[in-house]
DNA sequence: ACCTCTATCTTGACACTGGAAAGATAACAG
DNA sequence: CTGTTATCTTTCCAGTGTCAAGATAGAGGT
């Protein structure tokens, strides 16, 4: 029975596992550092020794946030045909399936300044996100940063406005139909 | 000499003021409600009276915003082509203008949840923005959720990775040029 | 003119927040 | 077993949003 031994073992990650559930819960507006403690049953100041601030906090659940969003596009990858432009539009399919299902840490990532992009972990994160990007959008031809953004934006625009929950009349049909759907968006924007 | 007079006469506009100059400077995240009193030379309990709360006045800025959101579509439609596409693509570049020009005001209208939209005035405001690109879409020829979702998407994709400073390399262009290729990009979406 | 009524604004209080400082506890290296 | 260090708690402070009570002034009736 270890009932609450003074040292928490690996409050590290139980800090950002009540963090992104605070985060889920409450939003980053609302977003509290003593509330994340009070989840993992810790003292209010415990989280300044691993991670200083509340900034340092949302910066590494950040990082955390675009490996996982990095992982959301590659599992919808494995399952698409093996093409560059399927292996595109598929990527797209994940980055709305990331936000979808974590709205407010998609935020985090993409619509807070809460977090320190100076911040090496965090920075070497963005940036992989945003490397296979634009890897997948040159092996499907892309040869600007026109063709770039024109993919990189249809996705984002999706995703940021199913967060929001602004295209319920899209998120209500069955996901085939709505992948489908979905997906023909995208490859609108191919090259 | 209108030195302090113990009633301000307009203070209701002179805070929304100020709480838009208060959300340019310290983004939503740190948005205080005191310091917007301070700005207005108001003590901080003064906005309660005009707004309730906080979420009252960020509600009663938000629909304000809409307004401005609707006036930078119109303002780039004005010296459009008057046929449905051109007029489309148009509205678009006036969405990514208003981002552009205000991104914290533009996060507070579409990646906030201190806003009230259970609020009448912001629900119309709101509702208004939505109508008026429905309509665009439907005079483009646009007959479907998915064809309205792809041009949204796209200007929305393209306005808040904008506002977010994510989209320098376009951003640096000359105008023109910026339009020109902005333009282009939006018309893949188009019907 | 005066006098009430009501809207507007201020003051003071409360619980809460993030962060700093100092102390307590336990793991670990020798 | 002992000194050292990392981890966590306690205590404190300034700042925040909101509420309640009081102060001020404009508006309308007589």
């Amino acid at each position: 029975m270890t009932e609450k031994p003074y040292h928490h073992g690996d409050l590290r990650s139980a800090l950002l596992a009540a963090a992104e559930a605070e985060l889920a819960d409450k939003g980053i507006e609302a977003f509290s550092l003593r509330s994340v403690a009070k989840r993992a049953g810790v003292s209010h100041a415990a989280p300044a020794h691993h991670f200083g601030d509340t900034q340092g906090l949302l910066t590494a659940l950040a990082a955390e946030g675009y490996r996982l969003f990095l992982a959301a596009q590659g599992q919808r990858e494995a399952k698409a045909a093996p093409d560059a432009r399927a292996q595109l539009v598929a990527a797209g399919l994940g980055y709305i399936d990331f936000a979808a299902q974590r709205p407010a840490l998609f935020r985090l990532l993409f619509g807070s300044n809460r977090t320190d992009y100076g911040n090496a972990d965090l920075s070497s994160a963005a940036n992989a996100a945003y490397a296979h990007l634009a890897d997948q959008v040159f092996a499907a031809g892309g040869r600007s940063v026109a063709e770039e953004a024109a993919v990189w934006a249809m996705a984002h625009g999706l995703a940021d406005l199913m967060a929001a929950g602004r295209l319920k009349p899209i998120a209500a049909f069955q996901p085939a139909d709505r992948d489908a759907m979905l997906a023909a968006i995208i490859a609108r924007a191919l090259p």
